[in-house]
DNA sequence: TATGAATGAGATTTCATTCAT
DNA sequence: AATGAATGAAATCTCATTCAT
């Protein structure tokens, strides 16, 4: 009941036939948009249309908005993760500062992604429940990364407070705007890597 | 995030012709929702209502939503300044105990409120400005304490550094969840209390 | 039927300014579309067109689509009700007759929308607790309607079974085709004058 | 939601080759959708699902949704002269009561989707048309009946008005609603019962 | 100042239908 | 015949904002 439609538009070829590429596809323009504009700045054509689909396709792969996010985030974690054990991995003498500027150049680069996922995390329990799974596999994964390099692991609560604190230096950082408060970058970047490899106690 | 339930509705002013009683109530109101619903769930409309207004009293005060979101975080930052003045003050043995509890209070009553604020700063130029000349304000407001204090300051970069790891920690002290990534409360607590008059080193 | 009506009006003069007149015409103009192209076919943009609003103003009348076919018909069921009262009132000899032909209009009148209300009826609760109530009025209308005229009411399942089968012969003139099943119009209008003021059996 | 929960997949029938077995399985599966949501809340690609098929098949078997409707029409329509034909068989004392059963039973069965064809009757020309004809061909069925039973057939109006009353009867009382509006649905059996039988007027 | 009905752009979401495979 | 990803038009609904009073 819908095709009073008189006028045919010229169709547009449709290649794409792999789901799970079109997902990715999805995924991927979802995560640049609300990296760029924030949750609430994007709309769910916007990503369909960045990923090279119409409207409808969003909806064929993800039943709303929010399941998109949450998928994104998984998928962000998981760089993250990824990119932290790289990190410890770093040998000698300047390994601390590279572990530091491995972790803001990911902060830099999802800074806006960050912001939303914590503002979503205050108002919505899906979101606040993936995101403290996901808090907890980081801990789990510290611990393991300890384990396997022959030390005794810190305390989870000393390392979700190491977490944190490296998150908040990495966000000030990150933001760029250090010096209209009066501090400088390379100041607060040594108090970054003054929180790796420190002596526990 | 319609909960139209947790909202008061005040009483009707009709024809109250105090613009400074108005703007106070509309501020007021406004704050209570951003903070259960963030910038996002909350409509223009239901702050007028709330306050005990109709819709089209809230744009003879403020032009648009952004600005009243603006006026309710120059109130917010005002308090939070006024505490943290007024834990510095404690004495005795437990001052920095008491110090942390009062931070954290604080925290725990805005946390919704700085997700938002959070969110809003990394999309929003204009909340940015606003944010970063308050941070100022109160690196600036520290630095004095410590001089009336008789103490010399600490760098800004160490300030604001102090303040980032007091803000990370209150945050997820505030949040509630702490038990849920194993970690405990009071651990965290005394991760809070250490950051407080701690010998700079 | 979907007027595609490209071309954009004129700002009309925002006079309107009275809310119960404007409800009075959302409800007016969605009664004619329910009753031209049935509940489905109709949307909140159209009835908005046609009583001379934008799309928004519908919802700050009503909440939803069902929410005015609800109004629509408790309008529909007291023009009937009065109209019912009305032809029971007729005296004479072809008092049957003009009680039966008031009755037949009706029905010819709202026809779509009767369709839609057993269509909705069927699948919708509010909508059938709606149409029940009404149905319990309407029997205790004729109940009263009989003592008024002082003579002993029937049983209400006799005055529902009697209501049903007007209805049933009603619609099936009203719509017109019975000359295509083979059906004279006239000894149908006949089958249907002989349920009223029948001796009661 | 969407009432998912409802609706049984049947088995994966890839590649089954029987075409005339396909048609079947989704006019099965669309009559009880239809029957259970109506034909606005039915979806062609549930339908589809629902048989055990995948979208685009329902679309190598029918041309519309509309088409189905109409197939699943005709074969309801059968049913029905079926079990009335079945119905006037019945001997004995109770027949009248044994036919009125069997029909009612029919009524409570497909309440749902006689209700959507009602409202589709009144909106879409096709459907009315097809009705129109099953509308003439039980007429016949009924003369024929009444013929080799030896016995002269009512008057056409006679008849269509006898199977209305029958019709609007059953409805009511398939409802299930009568004591809502005060009614003992036994009372209702009886008014139903009275209709088969009686000796022509 | 306050009102509050109205606006209108636009976001979310649905679903009958298509078509390359 | 069957697939199933994709389509795209369109409907529902929201809400920051306006403006005549």
């Amino acid at each position: 009941m819908r095709n009073e439609a008189t006028v045919k538009v010229a169709r547009k070829p449709r290649k794409m036939r792999d789901a799970q590429e079109s997902r990715r596809l999805l995924v991927e323009a979802a995560a640049e948009i609300f990296n760029s504009v924030g949750y609430h700045g994007t709309d769910t054509n916007r990503i369909a249309k960045a990923a090279g689909y119409t409207p409808g396709t969003f909806y064929t792969h993800f039943p709303d908005k929010r399941a998109i996010f949450l998928e994104v985030y998984q998928t962000w974690v998981d760089a993250e993760l990824a990119d932290i054990a790289a990190g410890f991995k770093f040998k000698g003498p300047d390994r601390r500062d590279r572990l530091a500027q491995t972790i803001l150049n990911h902060h830099k680069k999802w800074k806006t992604f960050r912001a939303s996922l914590r503002a979503l995390y205050a108002i919505d329990p899906e979101i606040r429940s993936a995101r403290l799974v996901q808090r907890g596999r980081q801990i789990d994964a510290i611990v393991t990364i300890s384990r396997q390099a022959g030390r005794e692991p810190l305390h989870r609560g000393t390392i979700l407070s190491n977490l944190l604190v490296v998150e908040a230096i990495c966000d000030s950082i990150a933001d760029g705007n250090l010096q209209t408060v009066g501090v400088k970058e390379s100041d607060m970047f040594r108090n970054l890597v003054e929180n790796f490899g420190r002596p526990r106690g």
